[in-house]
DNA sequence: CGAGATTCATGTGAAGTATACCTTTAGGCTTAA
DNA sequence: AAGCCTAAAGGTATACTTCACATGAATCTCGTA
């Protein structure tokens, strides 16, 4: 059989050797063997936790810290072990870790009581019982166990800001009402003025102890990264300075060390598609732009169409005119665009309060200011590099089946 | 000229509604003794 | 009579709408110097 130009391309593809050896080590999710530049918080927490391994009911934790200080991982990192040590003591412990806001999942305190009482065995359905009974039931399942809970709440704030401090309230009293069965909260979050909009009594259960993580320096961004390059790039694959690089571009920000080590890792695809022997310097600001562009692609695709044709009308107008936008006029666009595309066009009161969601989202840019004599308004910008503007553009024509309906430019 | 009233365009809170899903209950029908 | 199915009644959470009032500085008004 004669070969083709597609069958030529795998096979090679299959022959040419791969710069990583383990590429797992520089995904956003992998937990390392040794954290470092954290040495005072692991213990910390370490010994605010231990108290499980002695069936005891551990102080409850607030972690503060900006995104890509090491939250996450270090908490996860120490539960991991705490966890490996249960088991083999076979003591009764069940870590739960949730992020607050994923949507449809722990986004809401009913949304958010029903995964955990799903965590138990328990079949919940998306809406239908009073959260009270969701409540029942997860408590009676948790008595049933035997078993003392940690819950890592992450992004806390996000769900308290929504829907209060209820949830945290209930959560508590769980301790009171249950014999067999206990819970320790860690709650994680970026903001750390948040303890203080909670109820007096939330907040001085919730913030028995506090661990506040501090942003990385370029210099342990750098150990950090060649840590990890170390194990996950086959030797002599990055060139002189690429760390450096990747260091100094997170370290720009406010020492986020998850986006280093995203940059690291897709300035190495990025070599290695292109053939090269090695990664260079310059790969990595294709890196950051790719990565840059992926962030907000995949978060535009996974909002709502309501969401989408809201943004969509954003850039349009943005296309035309330079400057602010204005609440008015995007939301005339935003009805003729959706009513085109067979949609019913919602409010201005809900498109509203969408818009301040696009703005939590990172996407936009909103804020309220009076215009004097000629009203009150929100002035909206992009918050999008101006280099991805077409892209995101293709992107919603594409996601919304704009293609045949081109009028609007 | 300047203090205070006015005004505009929309922000924003509260209450109401539609939808999708839930449990309970009361028949109504089948079945087996 | 007991068991099973079904449909109606009466709930809830969530996303959205409706209603009504709140905002806040540019502009206007009008008394005063």
């Amino acid at each position: 059989m004669k070969k083709d130009k597609l069958t030529n391309f795998f096979e090679k593809f299959i022959q040419k050797e791969s710069f990583f050896q383990n590429k797992k080590i520089l995904q956003g999710n992998f937990i390392p063997d040794e954290i470092k530049h954290r040495d005072k918080q692991i213990e910390l927490i370490a010994e605010i936790l231990a108290p499980l391994l002695k069936k005891d009911l551990p102080s409850n934790i607030f972690v503060y810290g900006k995104t890509g200080t090491g939250k996450t991982v270090t908490i996860k990192y120490v539960c991991n072990k705490i966890s490996e040590i249960s088991k083999e003591q076979k003591i009764p412990l069940e870590i739960i870790y949730l992020n607050c806001k994923l949507k449809k999942i722990a986004d809401t305190e009913y949304r958010l009581i029903a995964q955990l009482a799903r965590l138990f065995g328990k079949a919940i359905p998306s809406t239908g019982l009073p959260t009270e009974e969701v409540y029942q039931i997860f408590f009676d399942a948790l008595e049933k166990s035997k078993k003392t809970v940690l819950l890592i709440l992450d992004e806390i704030d996000q769900i308290v800001k929504k829907t209060g401090d209820e949830l945290l309230y209930n959560l508590l009293r769980i301790n009171y009402e249950l014999k067999n069965s206990q819970i320790a909260i860690i709650g994680i979050s970026n903001n750390i003025g948040f303890s203080n909009e909670l109820d007096p009594r939330v907040k001085s259960s919730l913030n028995e102890e506090e661990v506040v993580f501090s942003p990385y320096n370029a210099i342990q961004i750098q150990d950090i990264l060649k840590e990890r390059a170390k194990l996950a790039f086959k030797e002599n694959i990055l060139e002189e300075g690429v760390i450096a690089k990747c260091a100094a571009y997170a370290a720009r920000e406010h020492g986020d060390a998850r986006r280093a080590i995203e940059l690291l890792r897709v300035s190495g695809e990025i070599a290695e598609r292109k053939n090269q022997k090695t990664v260079k310097i310059e790969n990595i600001d294709d890196a950051e732009e790719k990565v840059e562009k992926d962030r907000f692609l995949d978060l535009i695709k996974n909002q709502p169409k309501q969401f989408q044709i809201i943004l969509y009308s954003i850039f349009i107008i943005n296309e035309k005119k330079k400057g602010e936008i204005y609440t008015g006029e995007l939301y005339n666009l935003y009805k003729e665009i959706s009513s085109k595309l067979g949609f019913r066009p919602l409010t201005q009161r809900r498109v509203s309060d969408i818009i301040v969601e696009l703005d939590m989202l990172g996407i936009i840019n909103g804020k309220v200011t009076s215009k004097g004599r000629y009203g009150r308004t929100r002035e909206i910008s992009l918050s999008t590099p101006s280099t991805l503007d077409l892209k995101i553009k293709a992107i919603l024509e594409e996601d919304l089946d704009l293609g045949s309906k081109n009028e609007f430019f």
